[in-house]
DNA sequence: GTATATTCGTTACTGATTTCACAATATCAT
DNA sequence: ATGATATTGTGAAATCAGTAACGAATATAC
């Protein structure tokens, strides 16, 4: 078993080695990549070592095998399908920053329960009604929510997502989801992540 | 000395404490408090102590004094003024969603390289050019920035904002800041965030 | 006024995560 | 071939965050 903060990293070692793939870097030592990636050297082995791949001493890690064993261990190969849910500002933006990054996580329905928007289709993903949520997280097999709903009704979206089958939210509403150990709930808390910011640049 | 995770409960707390004042709840315990914000009583409790409040046996927690103690530990009394740079997709959204939220910590100004924006109001914030940031950033007092500008250029920006004096950041661009340990930097991945919930709602 | 029940404050513990340190191994120059 | 060098893989140690537990304190009931 292995816990979130190690998967985080992985995410992130991908993104840099795709970085490095591009620029036709075609292996790179665990220290560099530490170095990119802002952790030790000893962390990014042992992260590695977790997945089961293996570098090569005095040649460090082959750039493309260690992206494709990274790519095994986090992705499904069939993709996921990702339900976008509350429109706003903030919805919309994240449906841009998603919009064909990841190729096997799709964001393939959106719900609002504004009624102009019902029928648009934005970055080529359609708007249906919150009402519709539960019909359509099924026959799409929506394993996974973004919520981006405000905080008073956070709450009761997550419980009508998680009965139609979500496995998975990502929480961007200010306010703690209470859900079932069998759903993972990841919070993106700005309001928290600001404080936090203003305290350290003031007191450090 | 007190460290990150702490500060951002501290933050979390602060916030559903002023939901219950605004229901007219004047005292609270650890244990409720704690199963508001999905943790451990225990761990209210010494968060709480950490910043030197003592509730009252049996009566628990003064919700308003305990919301003023959490104030004057994580806030500048004067207020702190933040800076936004990027104005695409996210920073609007992001404009939108701080704007008024936290009295103590206002966007003042926003920065993009896009000469179309220059000079617009956006949520009450003005809008200059990127070149103007060092200037701007010193005659306001800016020591927060919000990073929401494409991968390529964050490094750079960063270090503009740094040299200008900005001493914490939040940054959205989904690449690691690489700055001097007296700068915090504060990130918010949604890709590595996302990837996270995807292989948990997998996996679980 | 006393007993009782409940909660806080704090110390000691537990478990997880990270780092250290070094043997094992591959490469390269000679 | 062989020695020198640089790197990986990984058990052990250290660090850190979170939990449990319990004495001290306070309100309430009778």
């Amino acid at each position: 078993m292995i816990s979130g903060k190690p998967i985080g990293r992985l995410s992130l070692y991908r993104r840099l080695l795709n970085g490095l793939m591009h620029e036709g870097v075609q292996s790179v030592y665990s220290h560099d990549l530490a170095a990119r990636a802002g952790v030790t050297a000893a962390q990014v082995r042992r992260d590695i070592m977790n997945i089961g791949y293996s570098g090569n001493p005095n040649r460090g890690y082959d750039v493309r095998m260690l992206v494709e064993s990274i790519s095994n261990f986090l992705d499904d190969p069939d993709g996921q399908n990702v339900a976008l849910v509350g429109v706003g500002n903030l919805g919309r933006a994240i449906l841009a920053f998603f919009s064909g990054r990841r190729p096997k996580l799709s964001i393939v329905a959106a719900f609002d329960s504004d009624p102009e928007k019902f029928g648009r289709v934005i970055r080529g993903c359609r708007c249906y009604s919150i009402d519709q949520a539960p019909e359509v997280i099924r026959e799409l097999n929506i394993k996974i929510a973004t919520l981006c709903v405000p905080a008073n009704v956070a709450q009761e979206i997550a419980d009508l997502c998680i009965r139609a089958g979500v496995k998975g939210i990502l929480n961007f509403a200010p306010v703690p989801l209470h859900v079932s150990g069998s759903v993972y709930v990841e919070d993106i808390d700005m309001t928290m992540s600001i404080e936090k910011v203003a305290y350290f640049a003031r007191t450090n």
